[in-house]
DNA sequence: TATAGTGACTTGCAATATGCAAGTTGCATG
DNA sequence: CATGCAACTTGCATATTGCAAGTCACTATA
């Protein structure tokens, strides 16, 4: 307890990385990492950019039907994070794609063995025979 | 969304195994294992387990500070999904001591990966050396 | 005997996050 | 001119999280 930094007031620079344990609950990379993925929808989405998807639209269509708001707020997270990059290929009106960077990209160790807890222990799962092999994604930035 | 199976009214037989898609959201392993481990706290109680904590006051004393309502809600879901046993060491007043199954610690290839991932990606973080590798947990039932 | 302490919770309530539905903007298409 | 579409935003209800305090059955100390 006492050899935890102590919070100061006022905001980080803007693009200052943040760095465990003043910006996450403690030292241990694995609370951090939960800090930044630990939810229902995140790495939904990090498996989505894996699968090919890259439009906003391709997110909202996955069987989990993630509610557009959240889907809004989880990408401008993971960009913010550096997880995932914005790339406009249309300005009138503004469309973009996502991808991932090599740092979101590094999920994949994550993906897979989660997939494979779900596959044993959880009945009725399957995963569909073209992803029997997780993509090597697209990697930008 | 046609082939999904139709939610029948009722509840399930209790001790009846959980089936995707009905309990969760979709076919998908990753989806299904979100829906059991995807939150801020409940890996982090079974990273707790497999440091060899098994009393509630380890988990409470982790530097993580999980409220207390939470965890012992979490360690409620983790006995109802068969992740962990509660084994009674003392009947009066009642003092428990709580095990991963098999099922809690195949999650140990998760837990790695999100380590290595937020050792790379996460400036500040560290393991202690005594944990550079991952103990064996203890396995119950 | 009285007082304090401990372990493992439970309870109440405020703050935050999630989820649903509807609205917005700037085109493209019929 | 009327729809439609992609990519969001907004409003609001519900659910989850988080803090603090309380409970209960002992055990230890004065």
């Amino acid at each position: 307890m006492a050899s935890y930094s102590i919070k100061v007031a006022g905001m980080k620079k803007s693009g200052q990385k943040k760095t465990a344990p003043e910006d996450f609950r403690s030292f241990c990379p694995i609370a951090s990492a939960l800090d930044i993925v630990g939810d229902k929808w995140t790495l939904l989405v990090i498996r989505d950019l894996f699968l090919g998807k890259h439009r906003y639209g391709e997110f909202e269509a996955s069987p989990e039907a993630i509610p557009t708001n959240i889907l809004a707020e989880r990408l401008k997270r993971l960009e913010a994070g550096g997880l995932v990059v914005k790339e406009y290929y249309q300005d009138n009106p503004p469309r973009a794609e996502y991808y991932l960077t090599r740092c979101g990209a590094d999920l994949g160790p994550v993906l897979l063995a989660m997939r494979e807890w779900g596959k044993k222990h959880i009945d009725g799962t399957h995963v569909p025979e073209k992803f029997k092999e997780l993509p090597a994604p697209e990697i930008r930035e």
